[in-house]
DNA sequence: GTTAGCACTCTAGATTATCGAGTGCTAACA
DNA sequence: TGTTAGCACTCGATAATCTAGAGTGCTAAC
């Protein structure tokens, strides 16, 4: 990063000019134009020699000589890190947004596909979100529902309220009173432990509620090990109107390959979902940052939501390097927030919300 | 559509060497290379008889004067409907993807996915699905769930195995004894009945069913409401690969709408899933019919699979009207039985079926 | 440190020229 | 009547050329 101090305030002003113009221009932007539209009081050769020095700085480049400056990855970074001013929503957007949320708080299904909508509307971008999810499970209870003939539904609530389920097929059909008699059994012992604990009590049940006990295992453990299957995004269409992906082909293509693989993105979510990054903060990361090559023509915004050590999971926007940092930002922290108070809800339920229905 | 006696077999020949040829090149196609290509054993000037007569027809068109021949979208209809050699997948092919689905068949989540990859490779083009549905939903049994402090976890299931579930909060903690003693009389009174009759029941329950009850309705009502809510695509990336789509910006942006919004696809797909569509049998949609105006560069083949009258979903691909119908029908028509027989094992699970884990 | 003036560069867009693929037509032929 | 060779003609794609103007860097003066 440029030592702060090179830059004179007037640098830093024109710099900051210059990623506004260029985020709603997507060209690059002139000396001329700058003076012209933001009625600076200098002129434009003046500005010329700042631009000069800030591309010495590698904060700006030419795309060809005789063309305007066009913020780099640094400048985009210098920006969000220095000169952004920290937007927050219109106070009407945020109740407008808090009402959509309340309706839905008992409709948990309906809480990621909002929360993309949202996000997506706000930051004209695409949003990506995955599911909060239990960094540790523990057992918390079982159901075994007859559904038909020897098949069996297994529900799985842990600790936190995670849901898992999955279904089984005996060998012989049973009733749905014997199929609570074992789960009570396999409740009785479980709840409370985690994986391994279980694991160690397996020996001492009969070999039906052994077999299912194993199955639970599996389940419990794919918990623990997956942020991936859950990844969720919405708003591709809007992304690949701006310039930037309806010029080449290329750039849209990869772009769309990275939100249906997933496997990237999957990546950079996961760090995003590490403890080191505090739950609240947002991370910006630009143009791929010379680590994640697929993303290099885009930014993401990504904070996590949720309760630190309980149920966590992250979400964003993917957008055009070109992005509106600011707006971005504060949709994301926002939809942070409401989300994560939801999560809050359903693990503290408080005095203020009442029954369903 | 043109009257068949009208082409001599030559003239038929022809339209489906034209067909095959523009399916793989994406291009216009000339009597040239037609007659060196298959080796023909008339002139090029004939096949240009010819080729004028199937333009009259409206069955192919000339880009501009002096390009070679494209088919029509009446021209893919009719070498769908009487021209094709109905291909099944070889087969190891079919082995294998049976195979993939014997493993994933106790995991219900992973069915709409792995069809989708499996489809999506097969028809190189992009694959859409809804789980499959009951047409009518009748009341088979409910479990509630303490998860954590007042909220409850609401899990209802019907006849025929359709699971919905909904978090719901109470006005103040139960224990899951007394949340089980509720669930039990729920069960006893509406056991077998359909949202009506449930309806008609309530004034007999006490409060608290009352209000949980009410909430019941609502999940049955939009299960059987809803086809559209669960619509899953994949394989978009791949699609977008093909040269229409690359061309003007304008085919891609509006095909990326048509799967991101999915209002479209929801229509078709609904029509898909009327009863006159019967099980098993392949629809093909080329180029929107007229129809559909957003359709106009795609063709879909769609199928319904499941059990007639107990739970059915669509499945099919979407492709450019340029598609290979003949694997695409082969991929969508043996999809939807390996994906019905594992709905059928669901409700009507047979001896060679054993216990999970 | 700032600025006016100016020569210079490079792109985007328009214009034109050229090539060749592919047709339709005509006239000859079986 | 159906088939074929021959040929003129059309039209799109590609390349080549030109032009206008946007924007810079530099220099010299303030």
């Amino acid at each position: 990063m440029a030592d702060p101090q090179s830059l004179t305030p007037r640098q830093e002003h024109l710099l900051r000019l210059i990623v506004r113009e260029h985020v709603e221009t997507a060209g690059a932007v002139a000396s001329r134009t700058l003076v012209d539209r933001y009625r600076l009081d200098v002129s434009s050769a003046t500005v010329r020699n700042d631009m000069a020095r800030l591309e010495d700085l590698g904060l700006l480049l030419q795309p060809h000589t005789s063309a305007g400056r066009v913020p780099t990855e640094k400048g985009f970074r210098y920006f969000v890190e220095r000169l952004m001013e920290e937007a927050t929503l219109p106070q009407n957007e945020q109740r407008m947004i808090a009402h959509q949320f309340y309706q839905a708080r008992n409709h948990i299904e309906e809480w990621l596909p909002l929360a993309s909508t949202v996000l997506a509307r706000i930051s004209q971008a695409a949003a990506i979100l995955t599911a909060p999810r239990t960094t540790r499970s523990l057992f918390k209870h079982l159901e075994l529902i007859a559904t038909h003939g020897r098949a069996v539904l297994l529900v799985l609530v842990l600790e936190g309220g995670t849901l898992e389920q999955q279904m089984l097929v005996l060998s012989e059909p049973m009733t749905q009173g014997a199929l609570r008699e074992a789960a009570d059994r396999l409740n009785q012992v479980c709840a409370g432990l985690d994986a391994d604990q279980i694991a160690s009590r397996i020996p001492e049940l009969p070999p039906l509620e052994q077999n299912i006990c194993q199955l639970v295992l599996t389940m419990m453990h794919n918990v623990e090990g997956d942020t991936s299957d859950e990844l969720y995004y919405h708003g591709l269409a809007e992304l690949l109107q701006a310039p930037e992906f309806t010029g080449t082909e290329e750039a849209s293509t990869v772009l769309v390959r990275v939100l249906e693989e997933r496997s990237v993105l999957q990546a950079v979510v996961a760090e995003t979902l590490t403890p080191s990054v505090g739950v609240g903060s947002v991370r910006v990361l630009i143009g791929g940052e010379g680590r994640w090559d697929e993303l290099r023509t885009c930014s993401l915004v990504l904070a996590r939501y949720g309760i630190a050590d309980y149920a966590t999971g992250a979400l964003g926007v993917v957008g055009p390097i070109r992005m509106q940092y600011g707006r971005a930002i504060s949709a994301v922290r926002f939809v942070a927030g409401v989300l994560g108070e939801l999560v809050y809800d359903i693990y503290q339920p408080d005095a203020h919300s009442d029954i369903v229905a």
